[in-house]
DNA sequence: ATAGTAACGGAGGAACCCTCACTTTGTCAA
DNA sequence: TTGACAAAGTGAGGGTTCCTCCGTTACTAT
């Protein structure tokens, strides 16, 4: 999966070899110390030159883009999976509760990849497409059960747990976000909701 | 307000006038182009040396706290006023509404201010205090009125506020950040709540 | 084997950060 | 008023990181 030239020739072997082990190496390096990596570190790390990871990776954006992409990928099997489960209200707070963690893991990589998920024709834009539309149905499962208000959309769902996530990323309270998402699912449910 | 020595002898007069200019240089400076200022382009456009910011803010993280810190004590303010205000409810939705604009015209200043406002001791850290306390007293008054629940913690829904702040800085969609906030306050919202 | 070209690599220019040693200037006491 | 002292100002410069550019290397196909 992500193949970074989907529509021209394969590319070299070697070319690949080291598309993976750039990607492979950023994505350790973000989820332990952040977006703030050091791209000379990762080139070193990965065994390649500074200029193969720019041909590779264009802008420090296409990097975390591309370290981005294989979650949002992984969140949308997520949601297409979740979206047999029984109870159609518990598959979506479920997913929600899994979008959490993922734009956590991610730490102040939030920031850095909201500008390009707005930028249509980016390979993250398609990517973050596909997995709001299969987040959309868990929403529109669970609207359709009445369990959840009918005048709310997947979109500003999903943005409220990232906003979630944002904030609580150097926060010191470890259940605040939590907190926090119960309220957002409160706001989310049917009026006269029973507990 | 936000005297910068305050225990010790008035800075001197120059001191005092390099500070203010500073300060208003990058509240301007922040206002219409975000975080990502260069520390020299408002040394210059302050009219002063690099060498004199950075005796004033040591670091960038300062000068940003400095920006935030009115605007913080302006939010303290309002919720004052506010905590007299016929409707509770309506108080407490007016000053979250001020809260997301304050935070929305800070742009991209959200990541790099959270850091600092859960450390101790900091004048940033004691304006975000005081801030809180003036919320709470909105909060509790529309408890106090069962118009909002009473295991919702201010904290939480500042911070709910300022979440919704970030994910909508760079986004496109203008009226995504009220939709989420109307979310927000129907979370918020004693259940049986009647329109 | 060889040509052709895709990919590699790292020196180096640019942008920005922050420090530091020197200079300037406000303040206050005589 | 003046002189001395300390507070404040200054900007060149060293450090870091970003990204480009173009000469070199080596995969691939014929």
């Amino acid at each position: 999966m992500s193949e970074p030239t989907p529509a021209n020739r394969p590319m070299r072997a070697d070319a690949q070899r080291n598309y993976a082990s750039l990607l492979k190496t950023a994505r350790v390096a973000v989820s332990e110390r952040g977006a703030d990596i050091v791209l000379e570190d990762i080139a070193r790390s990965a065994g390649v030159g500074i200029g193969t990871l720019y041909r590779h990776f264009p802008t420090r954006q296409d990097l975390l883009e591309a370290v981005f992409l294989d979650e949002t990928n992984e969140l949308r099997a997520r949601a297409e999976e979740l979206a047999s489960a029984p109870v159609p209200f518990d598959a979506l707070i479920s997913w929600l509760r899994l979008q959490m963690d993922f734009a956590a893991r991610g730490r102040s990589m939030g920031a850095a990849i909201m500008a390009a998920k707005h930028v249509e024709g980016t390979r993250i834009s398609a990517a973050n497409k596909a997995m709001h539309e299969a987040g959309k149905v868990l929403l529109l499962r669970a609207q359709a059960a009445e369990q959840i208000r009918t005048d709310v959309h997947i979109r500003d769902v999903i943005r409220l747990v990232y906003g979630i996530a944002m904030v609580n990323e150097r926060a010191s309270d470890p259940d605040g976000a939590n907190r926090m998402l119960d309220l957002v699912i409160a706001g989310i449910r049917t009026k006269p909701s029973r507990d």
